[in-house]
Formats: structure tokens, sequence, C-alpha cells
DNA sequence: CCGATACATAACTAAACAGTTATTAATCGA
DNA sequence: TCGATTAATAACTGTTTAGTTATGTATCGG
């Protein structure tokens, strides 16, 4: 059992915390009060959430002062994106066909 | 905040779950006995378990006399991987690339 | 300096959840 | 037919977890 997409998809398991990295995503760095506003939870919450968010990979924080401005960081989707590759033998053939056109591409 | 793929994370979100679904796409159709062996907990939780993969749509079961015959249907990943490609930035443009990619190989 | 703001942490609560054992219902085989 | 097997469900338990409020700590602006 693999630690890291263990965490990965357990972060990715709560909707709150979904929609944060989904926020993150879209509008790029942001407070954490600003991503407590419309969150529909408490600023304490979303601090909670983002320390989890952070450990699994999904984001990185930029203490600034007395704000602390987070971002997305969707290499951390990697582990997740390689385990569907593993184990999701419908996609496997797409998956495989992918890397080797983006090999010849990036030559 | 859609249904589906709140349903999915969460069905993937438990170890024990994802390892359950590891095994079926690995080697095909397995009854419940077969997958409690070696599953680390009861028959009652295995059949629980695959209660919720198959309302997330991860797995499949064919009932057969006594026995239930279950096999992963892996398509059921699919909204996780759109969700990949809506909210995973750094990977978009090569999913993007790989649907142009596709759809010419399919011509 | 000092009030206000920003974030994190502590302490707690209620609900969700993963597991158990016990039981039921159905089917198989000797 | 009848004991054994298979799987699902019921009922319960302990733990995890997502949320809250309260508090602490640091920083900013006037």
């Amino acid at each position: 059992m693999q630690a890291v997409p263990d965490l990965l998809f357990k972060a990715l398991g709560d909707p709150t915390r979904r929609a944060l990295f989904e926020r993150l995503s879209r509008d790029g760095e942001l407070t954490v009060r600003a991503l407590t506003t419309g969150s529909g939870v408490s600023q304490p919450a979303v601090s909670k959430h983002l320390g989890i968010l952070k450990i699994a990979g999904l984001v990185h924080d930029r203490p600034a002062g007395r704000e602390t401005h987070y971002r997305a960081t969707p290499q951390g989707l990697a582990p997740m994106i390689d385990w569907i590759g593993l184990y999701g033998a419908f996609w496997r053939d797409r998956f495989d066909r992918l890397e080797t056109l983006l090999k010849e591409m990036d030559q």
C-alpha cells in the first residue's frame, strides 16, 4: 500500500477540499481569507483542509507577512494519473499511446 | 458539486476498496469469496465495499447461483479523468493534445 | 504603540464510516 | 433431503473526520 497515492486519493475524496483545489487551479494564487469567502465553511476549516492538501502535495503555501498565499501544484496529481494508467485497463492503451506521442513531440 | 465525481473520488479514497478494484482490474472476474481471501477483512466488509464500488460505477456484478462474480468496469474512471483534465492545469495541455491525436488516429 | 486583521492551532462535538459478529436467504452437492 | 457453502444484510462498535468556537501569535496600518 503506497502512502503517496493514499494521501492523494483521500485528500481529493472530500468535496470541500476538491473545491478548494479547483478554485486554486482556476484562479491562481489566493490567500486563506479569499479562499474562505464562498467556501461555505469557517476559516479554521479552510486552514485545516489546506494543510491536508499540502501534505498530499497538491498545494504550496507562500507566507507573506500576516497572510499566506496558496497555489495549486497540479504536478501532485501525477501519482493519481500513474495509478489510472496502471489499474484502469481500459485506459491503459490510450495512456501508452499518449506517452509515446508526447515523447516524440518533445524531441 | 457534481454527484458522480464525488461518489467516485470517495469510493477510491479508501485503500481497501482501491485494492479490491486493483485486483479485479488485474485478475478479471472474481467471486466475493476469492476477493475476501487475502483482502485482510471479513466477507461482509468486502460485500459492502463492492456495493459502494458498484454505485460508483467501478464494478459490475454477475450473480450466478449462490456466488456473485464481480468484474472491474474501468470506464467508471472516466469522470475522474475528465476532472483531471478540467482542473489539473498542468496536465490540461497534454490531455488536449491527446484528444486531438486520438481523434486523428481514429479517422 | 495599539487596535484590527490574518492565519494557525487547540479543544471539542456530531456525524460518517469501516470494521466486526450474527443472521438470513439461497443454492449446491453428496 | 440435508448439511455445507456463498453472499448479502442487520445490528452494533470504535475510530476517523469534518465541522464548530475559542484562543494564540504574528503583522499591518494609523
